[in-house]
DNA sequence: CAGCTAGGTGTAAACGATTACATCGCCATG
DNA sequence: CATGGCGATGTAATCGTTTACACCTAGCTG
């Protein structure tokens, strides 16, 4: 039902070659011609179609982002970033979200095939065996936070060593002596990247104090309560995440501390909330658009090169954004809506 | 270079209808060749072409969402609401944002022609007539909080007037004799039937007080610092939305106001930030993520159905979220990760 | 044993665009 | 006046699938 571009030169009485001419490229059609198209093509309500385009351009004009999901403020910046990007270039973004496991993480990579020009991948599942596998051949893709160091994918982390060694060395020359984590879930590789920095940070001798979290605000909740009931407290606390700090710190008050007279709170992330908190959370700001963002122009970068040996692995830098969680951090009326200081970069 | 059905064709010995059988239909295919078929598929990375199968087939499996922007926790809900109901169906997401006028509002809605099965449309400048005249005759689609009612299309809002009504009628009833609003932008459908309702739920003889406001926080610190110095002050505040009254509570709260004792404050939305202000926000929730799945149901009953005359005009309600910056909600220790009180349904 | 059915497979025509190549005037040049 | 070139247009091949239809073989029925 929808008109395609034979009706088009019909109704304008030329051939579709002369329509496909008026429409695109510019080139040699007489001004009179044109305009009888271009009248034609309003009337009818003509628009080309995309997947006859694409089929013969091989160009699609789209990129792929395969997700493992789309809750929490993490991925809306995310995608955001990506999409600012790609909007630039007037590319589209096609998402797909949620795969429960490798073979559903499988067949949506098959799925983009022909539907975009690159794709741009962040799954737990997807392991270099099963990319390898299902990526079509000539499809240029790059990773996000995957850990992996692929041969030939590109790869786009956040520093999260870096900034987790930076707000530990913070939390000691705050005068912290001994320095709680909430670790994130155990397979995750941020997570345990977190960790490492955690430990990194801590002085020589220092004292080594993990709770399991799991990235979820019970967690943090269920790990503040009982460092709230520890014999020996510490006087520091470092969520590898904004939403275990902000539910430790939810426990901490309930238990009658306070924050940041009795114990140092600090978290990673700085997702929006954290600024709103009371007391406003220190953290570590990951700019996640920045990463969505570089990882896009990472993957057009490789598109347009097409095999260039460009950028391989690169790695977003932190930042240490100091609030009131740990004594640092503006004036108190400022508490809302106040801007953070930035202290320290971490290594880029 | 990607590897096509006919090379698979070739490797496994058959010809290409074959090989389309064995893959996609299970209908008629020998044992042994469907075997020999997979084994080259799997070989040679094979992959249909989603351009080429989309051309044929006339589906694309996939919906298009034409977004005005991806700011905020707003459009996070939204996007992953729409994307919930296109997963349940094994559909895919293209979105498309940003569109600083109607031209490019108007090359977005063409652009997905063919790329789509059926379009999610939210913008400001998507006026009746710009659709009539780009949207591909039979291209299915549904619009979102357009305050438009176009005869043939399908729009899902939220119950604005009955949030603002209710939360007004609640602020009266905790005693409440002036109330403020701080309103949205003023060409906005959804700030403007806030309004409405605010109007409406004063008592007779009210004072209607209003305070200019565009939806942005920094708005909502202005008119919170007017408040403050008003000579006869309200007694409460009806921010249009939340990131508005965050803000005007971090300017109550600078000029040695407290809340909810001199002032009651209420907002619009329920963003996640919410909870976790201090005093926690009492406001509407709208379900933003609910509107959207319901926005891409319909859609895709509409697609199904192919011209049914279903649910034309649909309106998603609100409920009234009572926390502590009116004086209700739950006990101070649970301030945050509290569970919010729901007391009232808006007509749905 | 002839004829019919039915299941497996191949052939080729779509789908709707782009674009290389052919064609056709027309004008300028020698 | 013939020739060459060039600009505007048309013809048709092509992209990679799906699928209607034809064909062929084998087994069953009468």
């Amino acid at each position: 039902m929808p008109s395609t571009i034979r009706d088009v030169a019909r109704a304008a009485g030329v051939s579709v070659a002369t329509v496909s001419r008026a429409l695109n490229g510019s080139q040699n059609v007489l001004p009179g011609t044109r305009a009888r198209i271009l009248e034609a093509a309003a009337e009818l309500r003509f628009a080309p179609s995309g997947a006859a385009r694409s089929l013969i351009t091989r160009r699609t004009d789209t990129i792929g982002a395969l997700l493992p999901d789309l809750h929490g403020e993490y991925f809306s910046e995310l995608i955001r970033g990506m999409d600012q990007a790609a909007q630039a270039r007037g590319l589209h973004l096609l998402v797909s979200s949620s795969h429960g496991d490798a073979e559903a993480a499988a067949a949506a990579v098959r799925a983009m095939n022909g539907r975009v020009d690159g794709l741009i991948v962040m799954s737990p599942h997807a392991d270099a065996e099963l990319l390898q596998r299902n990526l079509p051949s000539s499809l240029p893709a790059v990773l996000l936070n995957s850990g992996l160091e692929l041969p030939d994918l590109p790869n786009f982390d956040v520093d999260n060593f870096g900034g987790a060694l930076s707000m530990t060395r913070h939390l000691v020359q705050r005068g912290a002596r001994r320095i709680a984590f909430i670790s994130g879930p155990s397979g995750n590789h941020e997570a345990l990247e977190r960790l490492r920095g955690y430990q990194a940070g801590l002085p020589a001798g220092g004292e080594y104090l993990v709770f399991e979290g799991d990235f979820g605000e019970e967690s943090g909740w269920a790990a503040g309560s009982r460092i709230a009931r520890s014999q020996v407290r510490p006087d520091a606390v470092f969520a590898a995440n904004d939403m275990m700090a902000i539910g430790c710190l939810g426990a901490l008050l309930e238990a009658g501390m306070r924050v940041p007279e009795d114990l140092l709170l600090a978290g990673f992330d700085d997702i929006p909330t954290a600024r709103y908190v009371t007391p406003s959370l220190t953290t570590v700001r990951v700019g996640i658009a920045e990463l969505g963002r570089r990882a896009m122009e990472g993957l057009i970068g490789a598109i347009e090169a097409d095999a260039a040996g460009a950028v391989r692995h690169e790695t977003v830098p932190t930042e240490l954004v100091i609030r009131k969680s740990c004594g640092g951090g503006e004036a108190s009326g400022a508490s809302i809506a106040g801007k953070p200081a930035v202290l320290a970069r971490s290594r880029s």
